[in-house]
RNA sequence: GCCCUCAUAGUCCAAUCGGUAGAGACAGCCGACUUAAAAUCGGUCCAGUGUGGGUUCGAGUCCCACUGGGGGCACCA
């Protein structure tokens, strides 16, 4: 902490040297920790929280290098802010290393933690670590199982029995978020399709809330990933029609469809062959027919089965439905081109006008007939289904009427006839949580033979994993490895007492994770799963930063269970992440990084070799946040040359700590200032990026001043360094907080006051206007800012250039002038 | 097939309202310092904005069409 007098002695920049002095400090210091009490006003900044899968990697070194940027800002504009850290700890390849090292998953888990934890803190995240969290750990899961129950208690969460997707090689089950093309998307294993009993969240309740708050996020959310949940939730509107069906006993069936319009064109009725719809429907006949087609299928993978060209296959089931409108009989089929978990799990087959009909009428040898003309080739021919808008024909009700009349009109006959009724539709299925695996929260049910699903009580909750389980006893067999450990299974009853088994599942990670960032409050809680009343006060996150890869899963599951808790009056807001920013992807060569491309990279020798600082400004500084970092393009040892260069601007400087800065050297204070007022606005944008590259024009301008203006004692250039040192805190906390204590500040720099611009300094003395002729640039003139327009528009049209211009090209036909920057004078 | 998004020097990227295409950096080249090199300092080269139209006094910026890259959805009736 020297005075650094001019003469003496010269350090050169050590980042190694700097990280070991700052890193103590600020633990010790307590810099980073929040104080409840405060009364600043606060704010929230929450990055996704990691999972503890090895050390930290680069992706994590930018992802957390971006969100300090707003963390720290936030702390230096006087917020009380929140910056906290967690793990996502419950999951499956905990497990996995359990079993080849036959131990207990919580061990890879924890120590895990403990090299990310060491690393976040040697990578000088503005983290209040008081807050640290761990999903896996029964102070937190307790509370998974509380708001399971909440759910549950509300008709949120049910059981049913239905074909889901399973993965062979991880053993287990699959929400439809999880199945990747067909494939597991965390081992890539075709998924198969298995009938099961399991447990869902009834997040489709919610699909119209999930859509319509979107208009609340429009333009603070990246649109890409607004587009991507709009997609994933697929609203469609239509009708639902249900059709009679012949026989004693018969159900009618009710199908949706987007286009009732075509309701005359109805050749035969298709039920999706996996349902339960199918078997009921079947006659005697052909019974034994239906089964082995349905057992076909099971073999069959979800990439075959949704390949385009398959050929249509299907069994008629020997009965037949009633036009709704004609009383025309229609053959009814079962197939699996129709899928047993949309809409009603059977459609009316259209196949003039639907592609997928038609394909299978022509398989089927089932007639076509034409209701809507387009102007095209008649389906039955080309074999190419006219889907597009047209006139009905050979629809008597609605004969001639073009397509939305004609949807409209279908929908009132409909409705009159009580065969039908406008409809909407959700693409968005139930959330499938429950996983045949251990690392994860048991579900807290309990299944009795008398009383059927007993809720676990609030006073036995957490139902804690055993700890005694390693190794073999955790293999996959298909169902969950707590099914075999008989001692935790068997369970009084909690209603009638006699003996029952406890509910063996596990509940998905992203339960988990669908509301950490609400126990980010008060993590030690054992009273209450969060206090409502400082959530309130905290949330919605203000920023929140992370991947593009959660833009479905974990941000649709975390808005569902939002409003689940607003439901229940536990919070007073519907959004829980008012912002959201995702940062690219960190890339070597173009491409991903990966172990089979053989161009990883590893941050621990990056940050051995250049610094924390140089990696982290290289991040922030390579691209704005939002886009991808390809680390061959980008330049640590230049990051770490400017840090240098900026360090020793702090080095030079010999004025006093707290020598005023208004009689400094004009030229270096404007820049200051500017830089100043620009570096406001661009963090506002989240440009990242070019704040520090106006830092780099800081520095520029500040070592010209020291070399070859008004040299190292002028006050200007200590407000030019305190001021870089400031903004460089946001990226490269280590050499800032250096320069902030080797100009005499108090530590730490982090705390500091954001520096107010002074807008006398933004004003020019003097501005560069432009002079064009017919749009173009011909010459330039020096003007005062305030120049008015008429003297603007007088000097230009009278200088000699110009004129000569206005000689050649005709007379002045207009003169735009916008004083003090543009004067364009139009010539016929 | 539908939807979102991007395209500016050799490279990564800037460019409030439509108003001088360049703030910053990497790489290159030249010079100063040095016995030499490194480090450092200074200087310098480099594009008319993917293509074609349109609006405008004026378009990188707004509109339309296309091309190319990235991403999402897709047998969803």
């Amino acid at each position: 902490m020297s005075e650094t007098p001019a003469t003496a002695e010269k350090q050169t920049y050590d980042f190694r040297r700097i990280e070991e002095r700052w890193q103590p400090f600020w633990e010790q210091d307590g810099t980073f920790e929040v104080d409840p009490d405060d009364p600043r006003p606060k704010k929230y900044v929450c990055d996704m929280f990691p999972y503890p899968s090895g050390d930290l990697h680069m992706g994590h070194a930018e992802a957390f290098a971006i969100g300090d940027v707003p963390a720290r800002y936030a702390r230096l504009r006087g917020y009380n802010v929140l910056h906290p850290i967690g793990w996502d700890s419950f999951g499956l390849p905990a497990e996995n290393a359990a079993i080849k090292n036959n131990a207990h998953p919580a061990e890879w888990t924890y120590s895990n933690i403990e090299t990310q934890a060491a690393s976040f803190k040697r990578y000088a995240i503005s983290t209040d670590w008081s807050t640290r969290l761990h999903t896996s750990d029964p102070v937190y899961y307790r509370w998974t199982q509380w708001l399971f129950l909440q759910l549950y208690n509300r008709g949120l969460a049910y059981r049913k029995n239905s074909p889901v997707n399973w993965c062979p090689s991880c053993q287990t089950v699959l929400a439809n978020e999880q199945v990747v093309e067909g494939a597991c998307e965390r081992c890539g294993t075709p998924v198969t399709k298995r009938a099961l009993n399991q447990w869902y969240f009834k997040i489709t309740d919610y699909a119209d809330r999930l859509l319509d708050d979107m208009d609340q996020l429009q333009g603070a959310w990246p649109d890409r990933v607004l587009a991507m949940q709009r997609n994933w939730i697929g609203r469609s509107t239509g009708a639902s029609v249900s059709f009679a069906v012949e026989g004693d006993d018969a159900e009618p069936i009710s199908v949706f469809t987007t286009r009732p319009d075509t309701l005359y064109g109805v050749t035969f009725m298709v039920v999706a062959a996996d349902a339960d719809l199918a078997v009921q429907l079947v006659t005697e006949t052909k019974r034994a027919e239906l089964e082995t087609y349905r057992e076909g299928l099971k073999t069959v993978s979800e990439i075959d089965r949704q390949s385009a060209d398959r050929k249509r296959t299907g069994v008629f089931l020997g009965r037949y439905a009633v036009h709704a409108l004609t009383g025309e009989k229609l053959p009814i089929w079962a197939s699996d081109y129709v899928l047993a978990d949309y809409g009603t799990g059977a459609v009316m087959g259209v196949p003039a006008h639907d592609q997928r009909d038609l394909e299978f009428a022509r398989a089927m040898d089932l007639n076509v007939n034409v209701v809507v003309d387009t102007g095209e080739e008649d389906p039955a021919t080309s074999g190419v289904a006219t889907a597009g808008d047209g006139i009905a024909i050979n629809s008597p009700k609605w004969q001639g009427l073009a397509k939305d009349e004609a949807i409209t009109r279908a929908i009132e006959v409909l409705e009159h006839d009580d065969a039908g009724t406008a409809k909407v539709n959700y693409r968005l299925r139930d959330w499938l949580l429950s996983r045949q695996r251990f690392w994860g929260a048991p579900i807290p049910i309990i299944h009795c033979r008398d009383c059927g699903e007993v809720p676990v009580p609030d006073d036995q909750l957490p139902v804690t994993l055993p700890t005694d389980m390693r190794g073999e006893q955790l293999a996959p067999k298909g169902q969950s490895p707590l099914a075999s450990n008989e001692d935790w299974v068997s369970v009084d009853c909690p209603a009638c007492g006699k003996p029952a088994t406890r509910d063996t599942d596990t509940m998905d990670t992203f339960v988990d994770s669908s509301w950490y960032y609400l126990r980010y409050i008060a993590p030690h809680s054992t009273e209450e799963i969060f206090p409502t009343e400082q959530v309130n006060q905290w949330l919605p996150v203000e920023q929140y930063v992370g991947g593009v890869e959660h833009a479905i899963l974990h941000l649709l599951y975390s808005r569902f269970i939002t409003k689940v808790l607003h439901d229940l009056e536990l919070v007073n807001f519907t959004e829980p992440f008012s912002a959201l920013l995702n940062q690219g992807q960190v890339l070597n060569g173009g491409r991903a990084m990966s172990k089979s491309l053989g161009n990883g990279v590893d941050l621990g020798e990056q940050l051995d070799t250049y610094g924390v600082d140089a990696v982290r400004l290289t991040m922030i500084f390579a691209s704005p946040p939002e886009d991808d970092v390809d680390w061959a393009d980008v330049s640590p040892s230049g990051s770490a040359k400017f840090l240098a260069r900026a360090w020793r601007i702090a080095q030079d400087v010999t004025s006093r700590a707290g020598t005023d800065p208004s009689q400094g050297a004009q030229q270096l204070r404007r820049v200051t200032h500017r830089v100043i007022a620009d570096v406001q606005g661009l963090l506002e944008d989240q440009k990242y990026n070019v704040v520090i590259a106006r830092v780099m024009e800081l520095i520029n301008a500040a070592r010209k001043e020291i070399d070859s203006g008004a040299g190292p004692a002028d006050p200007a250039v200590r407000e030019a360094a305190e001021t870089a040192a400031q903004i460089l805190s946001l990226a490269a906390p280590y050499t800032a907080e250096d320069m902030w204590a080797m100009l005499g500040r108090q530590s730490s720099v982090a705390n500091s006051v954001w520096p107010d611009y002074d807008e006398a300094l933004l004003v020019q003395e003097t501005i560069t206007a432009v002079v064009q002729v017919k749009g173009k640039l011909r010459d330039k003139l020096e003007v005062s800012p305030d120049i008015s327009e008429a003297e603007l528009e007088a000097q230009a049209l009278a200088l000699p250039k110009i004129q000569k211009y206005i000689d050649d090209d005709g007379p002045v036909r207009k003169v735009i002038v916008k004083a003090p920057k543009l004067v364009n004078v139009v010539t016929s």
